[in-house]
DNA sequence: GTCTATAGGTGGATAGAC
DNA sequence: GTCTATCCACCTATAGAC
């Protein structure tokens, strides 16, 4: 049951924000009522915080399986990409960038555990790309850190604006662009999308 | 006492969103009642309407005034992001980010300025990267409004997550790096910053 | 674990006096 | 234009029965 509260929670504050749902609705959706909620989750702020954990547990064994894959650098930052486009083609946000947004509205461990999934992003992504740098597979100029945080933000943003059109093809061309910069080889042949694929279809849901 | 108002409701709403303020707020820091609020802008999305219109309209007159400095192309696109630095530096989210991230909890009237307000700044963006694609003061490879949209996507989402570690410092090497994706020659000799400048104070307030 | 019932507060919004 | 007073729906949270 806690699981099924959760997944609605998680659902609302992806497509709402945290300060845009309540404990009504998580109750109609689970039928069970406003008590019985507290008792798994006594104050909203414990709700929240479970529902970063448990999304920073979640994308953090995404990553895992994909350093596992074995497949090279550059394919692992489409995998990641991918992990952003998933959330937005099912019309949301991702849970940590719309918290972000609330960010000062937040309990104080709720703001730790957003840094926290942040931290965890930017690690796997800085491994990701130092490693492509040393086998030649990556070539940027700055620090593997700025690159990471590019990728952070780029993403977050272009799901934000993307939100606003119900529009995934803005995404993806932002995306493949932020890709491109990163894998970016002065004088190299490079294709103008990411992969040579044909930009998808444009719009959401359809 | 309208400017007073969206003076102040400008301010939490950068600061905690749409739905994290309420007019109680606003009538604390305006020392009004809330019905005299009501009497200016009798709903709230009457008030978050007006707000939009007025970020939009003085945004539109930063830009006017940025086409009308002369100044070339590259120093106009910094001073673009410098626009949303300004933003950041007082502790802020921009207004649209912060609303496109609650956009589903909005009057449809605020989604579409919502848009407008992104449309516009695509607009410009795109003037000036045509211009300085003519005279070849920028080079990208695919569509200018593919660079315009990622300017767009990548300053809302550095400013939504510097503002999660309140370090300025994440938003300008973000800021950095994207100014220096879109400004990418290969062959051409590059500095490691968009400017030369060595990365500013890493902490905002202080 | 789930319920009914309710506390105690705040939300946006209105009526009507001044 | 600003106020007092008020409505009522909704909010988070708790008490206590089953």
């Amino acid at each position: 049951m806690p699981q099924r509260i959760l997944d609605v929670a998680e659902h609302l504050i992806q497509t709402r924000g945290f300060n845009g749902f309540s404990y009504a609705d998580v109750s109609a959706a689970v039928r069970i009522t406003k008590a019985s909620l507290h008792y798994h989750f006594p104050t909203k702020g414990d709700l929240g915080l479970s529902l970063i954990r448990r999304y920073q547990d979640t994308f953090a064994e995404a990553l895992r399986s994909l350093s596992a894959s074995g497949r090279d650098p550059r394919a692992l930052l489409r995998g990641y990409v991918e992990l952003y486009g998933s959330v937005l083609r099912k019309d949301r946000m991702c849970l940590c960038g719309m918290l972000a947004a609330e960010q000062s509205t937040l309990p104080h461990a709720m703001q730790r555990a957003l840094r926290a999934f942040f931290d965890s992003n930017e690690r796997w992504l800085l491994g990701v790309l130092e490693a492509g740098q040393r086998t030649g597979a990556l070539r940027f100029r700055g620090p593997a850190r700025d690159e990471a945080r590019l990728l952070v933000a780029g993403l977050e943003g272009a799901l934000l604006v993307a939100r606003s059109y119900d529009d995934v093809g803005r995404f993806e061309a932002a995306a493949a662009r932020i890709l491109e910069a990163i894998q970016a080889v002065p004088g190299a042949p490079r294709r103008s999308r990411v992969d040579g694929k044909a930009p998808a279809a444009r719009r959401a849901g359809g």
